[in-house]
DNA sequence: TCTGGGGTCCTAGGACCC
DNA sequence: TCTGGGGTCCTAGGACCC
């Protein structure tokens, strides 16, 4: 019988923080989002106070400061270091995984209920004695119920194995928000006709679910009643988009700074595009005021680039002749993006008889993606797209890269 | 006295996830 | 003073063609 397991880390970036601050057991800990502007991850201990996820930094400071809270700024170098490693161990037990996400991953196997319960434990161990990260192991018929399974086994023991027998009166005590695929969106519209566990969704006709939700809610319901209708996905398919975007610190009122720091978001996007080994087509940059204000404008562009590329310049160039386009003058920004799409296409690439750089272009691009891979992300990029103070993200509690810079090992004592 | 219908491609926007 | 960012997939509707 194929089993799908769904092992996922206790809360990962809280708990990556933790990994170099035993002073930090069983203390309340929040991570923020970039700019420190929300909650994006909390230890159990402030999940159990009631503190929600997302909610705005500032809204719930003074809670956090009456729990004592260790408060952290986002500190992704670190949490995807420490994910690669969680990774690595899973994959070591040699079945098949597919890593969902920085935090989760399935993993596809088979056996008793006697022989997974003893995989699960000993994924559990090897993961925290060789990280630290405390994660839990869910086991199901489907990538959907596996999900419920490691819902269930985060609450218990750390690994559940969820049995055909067992389904039913699984998905009764479970509400549909917490089914994956069910959003608070859907969710109303389902209450709203009576459906209220998941164990009432699996009920549902497909002609109804079709006409009224859609074909992926429909999956949702074939899983919940066993059907594996999720596909397996062991290579992660190349990107199809790659976006760059961030918040500024202060607002932003002349064009100039927009444009540095378009540009400097192009070449965040541009390395993305590189790792993966592609080119894009087109793109797509927006900009954005105050997103809560009253007088809020938001506007976007998409522009058509002449030939795939991968080189900055090229981005860069019609990056900032759409800015121009949707910039009114007078008003205060707090970001700016870029989106790099068409990726597809640019695999299939026609030599081009107009562009005879073109070669040369893609051995510089390649020779600064190489540059970067040595010597860091900032040994070099283009003159136009250095930091500004005015427009770095706010940090103020940032965390050290244990992991990843010999200056910041932390010290043994 | 009366303007089809089906296919395809593209795009914008919605919903969801982490 | 304070409200992430980066993805995926699907759907509806318009344009166009025959």
């Amino acid at each position: 019988m194929k089993i799908i397991g769904l092992i996922d880390c206790n809360s990962f970036y809280a708990s990556c923080e933790r990994v170099f601050r035993p002073d930090l057991i069983n203390r309340p800990i929040a991570v923020l989002s970039n700019n420190d502007g929300c909650v994006v991850a909390m230890s159990s201990e402030l999940k159990q106070l009631g503190v929600r996820r997302g909610a705005p930094y500032y809204s719930v400071r003074d809670q956090l400061d009456r729990y004592q809270a260790a408060v952290f700024s986002s500190n992704y170098t670190l949490y995807q270091d420490l994910s690669d490693r969680v990774m690595e161990i899973i994959r070591s037990f040699g079945d098949p995984i597919e890593v969902y996400s920085i935090d989760e991953a399935f993993l596809y196997t088979s056996g008793d209920e006697e022989s997974l319960l003893l995989l699960g434990k000993q994924i559990r161990d090897s993961v925290i004695q060789q990280t630290g990260i405390p994660v839990s192991v869910g086991f199901a018929r489907t990538k959907t119920l596996a999900k419920i399974a490691n819902r269930y086994a985060k609450r218990h023991s750390g690994v559940f194995y969820l049995q055909e027998s067992g389904e039913l009166q699984m998905l009764r005590n479970t509400n549909l928000l917490d089914v994956w695929g069910i959003g608070t969106r859907k969710a109303r519209f389902l209450f709203t006709k009576g459906v209220m566990t998941a164990f009432d969704l699996m009920q549902c006709e497909d002609r109804w679910i079709r006409k009224y939700l859609s074909l992926v809610t429909l999956k949702t319901v074939w899983e919940l009643r066993g059907d594996q209708a999720i596909e397996r996905e062991l290579f992660r398919p190349k990107r199809k988009g790659v976006l760059s975007s961030l918040g500024f610190s202060e607002e932003i009122t002349d064009v100039y700074s927009l444009e540095v720091a378009l540009a400097s978001y192009a070449a965040i996007a541009v390395r993305k595009l590189q790792e993966q080994g592609s080119e894009a087509m087109s793109l797509t940059v927006f900009l954005q005021t105050h997103r809560y204000k009253h007088s809020y404008y938001g506007n976007s562009i998409d522009v058509r680039l002449s030939r795939a590329t991968a080189y900055l310049p090229d981005i860069i160039g019609p990056a900032v002749q759409g800015l121009h386009a949707i910039f009114l003058e007078g008003l205060s920004y707090t970001k700016v993006g870029i989106y790099l799409h068409g990726i597809d296409e640019a695999d299939q690439f026609q030599m081009d008889l107009f562009d005879q750089n073109r070669e040369k272009k893609r051995r510089a691009a390649r020779a600064v993606y190489e540059i970067q891979q040595q010597y860091g992300r900032g040994s070099i990029t283009c003159r136009n797209s250095l930091p500004q103070e005015s427009w770095r993200m706010k940090r103020h509690m940032l965390s050290s890269k244990y992991t990843t810079s010999w200056k910041e090992l932390p010290p043994v004592s």
